[in-house]
DNA sequence: GTTTAGGATTCG
């Protein structure tokens, strides 16, 4: 390249000159003389437009001054530059910008009569073997605290924020970028241009960049950057004590120590003063509900519609959630389908849209790529809450510098990415394709095929997660694999469950002592009520200040005697729905009857001094068709008594847990107790289900008496899981579950229990 | 020597 830059310090430009060159006066270029030893020096006073001559050639000409001879009019001299040099130099050469030329062929000026400069011109091309040493003008560079409106300058600065050049709505592509130095001012430039080299390349936060001829200009008040005729950029990498090297698309540049100092020094002023975001975000890193720059390599690309379009890309590591696969065909496919089956669990889909979609159409595949300000987004099917996966989308406008940068395989970043793609070993990442291929053999089920599955984690589920959506899916040959205690989600199959015979799932619980009983059955309430039948109602203890008492006798089927104690509320009793009532005497079937007509019965036998519980294998307390039970083992009941302390409150509730503890009850919960065999491609684990209601939507309590729960509980399981149902058929199931470690005689064995989990509204 | 955009996210 014929163009060498020199560097002039103290106006001094010998040091980058070979020494053999010798300046000549413009009095001396005469023809005929030797000038193969010799360089003009002059300054630009004019440049016309590149032109192409009848022959096809570009000529670039301008008028340079030989300055130190200004009052003799052949100073001033026609230039023509020819060929490849006119093209490279109408870029870069700018009026007032001062050169050196060697190596010229000197002519006859054809327009000196008219032009009235010089009678030569030089003519100046890679051909005639010539030079061109520019002279670093002294640059002076405004602070951003100091410019005025209506200047076009030169400028130093952080970069703040900016947008990475995008294809405008007009013609040039359009580069946004906000500048601020230890003045603490800040710039807002907007830099426009065709070709997309000659915007500043910058691609972080914190880069330097110097700005040549920058216009100043007001705009809604504010003051404002545009480019104008001649604006040339440099950038910088901002890390404090980086290699100082230029990015620039400018084959001709000045740069002066003086100009590292000013970097430098702005790199570490930038440092504490601009927010640079931490540590770039990987793949792995990847967090729902955020907007991320994502340094990638594009592997597979496909247009969608008009709005949108698909980047498929990796940066090596897995993204810790399930993220979305949007649906293509193989055949709209740009890039190597082997790599891009190879690398399905390392690439994630990008879809980008509107603006967008025609950068990332003019993509390479194999390109390295900075996607700004991608968004995360987590979402769900409709209806399906638990199923939750990321979706990567590249918005439409440039909001946040919202957009695609293609980054050199020279930066840093890109050296880094590429060394680490490298050095992947990916069989490690294909362990579900190791798992199944062996079963692909053995079996057609789908379930075990890699492809199959994946699609599969991608559909319903038919359990919703209630908490720790963050948690990832963890597949049950790790967990088998882990120590307890831990917590996981799951995604898997119910191959099938205990009790079949769903009534025998509901169990009663103490929170206390953690026991878990049977619920007592019917035969076991009549015996205890036909043994406290035998002791009479004590009259003395009918009628009391909290409560009035009926009495009456039966004959048939046996002799009774019934006694019914309706508990008052302010002296009165009240209305049969707001009553509660202590019964003695009474048959199953009559208690049952008073609990339609009664807030809740108390079915109670005399003592001498006052009213008390029957054996807690029965219930303590009756409402509507709830039995509520008492722990045996925790409970301490003490006498009915007690029980006008609630009857004096202003509105007594007779919440079971208040009338229960009130008469010393630790009171039993209903639960469902059940073990699911869930499978999911990688193994098989056992979970216990141990659940009040959440899961099934159904309270426990409630169960057993009701046909219609039991069918609805019934209908829920067949929808879960059936013996006659294919596995493939079957719904997934996405989980919570917890391992934890029993002692099992000598051994320690680890379980498992779900929760945190529901069916899903629609199931039921 | 025009226009573009002129910072400030969320739909797909």
């Amino acid at each position: 390249m014929p163009i060498h830059m020199l560097k002039i310090i103290n106006g001094a430009p010998e040091t980058a000159l070979p020494s053999h060159l010798q300046r000549v006066d413009s009095k001396y270029l005469q023809l005929g003389c030797d000038h193969a030893n010799k360089y003009f020096k002059g300054t630009v006073t004019l440049s016309y437009p590149l032109i192409k001559l009848g022959n096809g050639t570009d000529s670039f000409k301008i008028i340079l001054q030989d300055m130190d001879n200004s009052c003799s009019r052949t100073s001033s001299i026609n230039i023509l530059f020819l060929g490849k040099m006119a093209k490279d130099c109408a870029k870069v050469v700018h009026q007032g910008d001062t050169m050196l030329i060697s190596g010229f062929n000197l002519a006859t000026s054809p327009s000196a009569s008219e032009d009235g400069r010089h009678c030569c011109h030089l003519e100046v091309s890679e051909e005639a073997g010539s030079t061109i040493y520019p002279v670093a003008p002294k640059y002076m560079y405004t602070p951003l605290n100091r410019l005025k409106g209506g200047t076009t300058v030169n400028l130093y600065g952080a970069v703040k924020f900016f947008k990475s050049p995008y294809i405008s709505k007009g013609t040039d592509y359009c580069s946004v970028v906000t500048i601020v130095d230890q003045s603490n001012v800040k710039l807002t430039c907007t830099l426009f241009n065709g070709n997309l080299d000659a915007l500043p390349k910058i691609y972080k936060i914190g880069d330097i960049v110097r700005f040549h001829r920058i216009k100043i200009r007001e705009y809604n008040g504010q003051i404002q950057g545009v480019t104008s005729i001649g604006f040339a950029s440099l950038t910088f990498d901002g890390t404090p004590g980086a290699a100082i090297i230029p990015r620039t698309s400018s084959k001709l540049y000045t740069f002066t120590d003086e100009e590292q100092k000013t970097i430098e020094e702005l790199r570490v002023w930038g440092a504490s003063n601009l927010s640079i975001s931490g540590p770039a975000v990987k793949l792995s890193g990847v967090q729902p509900k955020l907007y991320f720059d994502l340094t990638c390599q594009l592997i597979g690309k496909a247009e969608m519609d008009g709005s949108s379009f698909l980047l498929k890309v990796w940066d090596g590591t897995e993204c810790s959630y399930q993220s979305w696969k949007v649906p293509v065909e193989s055949s709209d496919l740009e890039g190597d389908k082997v790599l891009i089956h190879k690398l399905r669990n390392l690439t994630v889909d990008i879809l980008v849209y509107d603006n967008h979609v025609q950068l990332a159409k003019s993509l390479k595949i194999g390109s390295f790529l900075r996607i700004y300000s991608l968004r995360a987004k987590q979402a769900s099917p409709e209806n399906q809450a638990d199923v939750s996966y990321i979706e990567f989308r590249l918005h439409g406008g440039t909001c946040y510098g919202r957009g695609i940068g293609v980054l050199p395989e020279s930066n840093p970043d890109v050296k880094e990415l590429k060394s680490f793609l490298d050095s992947l070993d990916l069989a490690e990442h294909q362990n579900v394709e190791t798992v199944s291929s062996m079963e692909l053999h053995s079996t057609s089920d789908s379930f075990s095929n890699p492809v199959i599955y994946l699609e599969r984690c991608q559909q319903l589920s038919v359990t919703v997660l209630t908490d720790h959506q963050d948690l990832n899916v963890t597949a049950f040959n790790t967990i088998l694999n882990n120590h307890a205690p831990q917590q996981y989600r799951i995604r898997a199959k119910l191959r099938t469950f205990k009790p079949q015979k769903l009534y025998q799932s509901i169990k009663l619980y103490c929170s206390k002592c953690n026991s878990l009983q049977e619920v007592p059955d019917g035969d076991d309430f009549d015996f205890i009520l036909q043994d406290s039948a035998a002791t009479l109602p004590n009259p003395e203890l009918h009628n009391k200040l909290w409560y009035d008492s009926a009495v009456w006798n039966t004959e048939h089927p046996e002799q009774r005697t019934i006694a019914v104690h309706f508990v008052k509320h302010n002296e009165m009793v009240q209305e049969p729905g707001k009553c509660l009532i202590m019964v003695e005497g009474g048959t199953q079937k009559e208690i049952l009857k008073f609990t339609r007509r009664f807030k809740g019965v108390i079915p109670v036998r005399s003592t001498q001094e006052d009213l008390e519980l029957l054996d807690l294998s029965a219930p303590f307390l009756l409402q509507g068709k709830i039995r509520h039970y008492g722990c045996k083992q925790c409970s301490k009941p003490k006498t009915i008594k007690s029980l006008h302390f609630l009857a004096e409150e202003e509105h007594p509730s007779w919440e079971p847990s208040e009338v229960a503890q009130i008469l010393g009850i630790k009171p039993l919960q209903y639960v469902f107790v059940m073990e699911f065999t869930l499978v999911d491609g990688t193994g098989e684990l056992d979970a216990y289900l141990f659940d009040y209601e959440k899961f099934f939507h159904i309270p426990a309590s409630e169960v057993l008496s009701s046909d219609l729960l039991q069918k609805k509980m019934e209908a829920t399981m067949n929808s879960l899981s059936s013996p006659k149902r294919k596995i493939d058929d079957l719904p997934w199931l996405e989980c919570f579950i917890r391992s934890y470690t029993v002692r099992d005689g000598t051994e320690q064995r680890v379980c498992y229990q779900i929760f945190d989990t529901t069916v899903a509204e629609d199931v039921v």
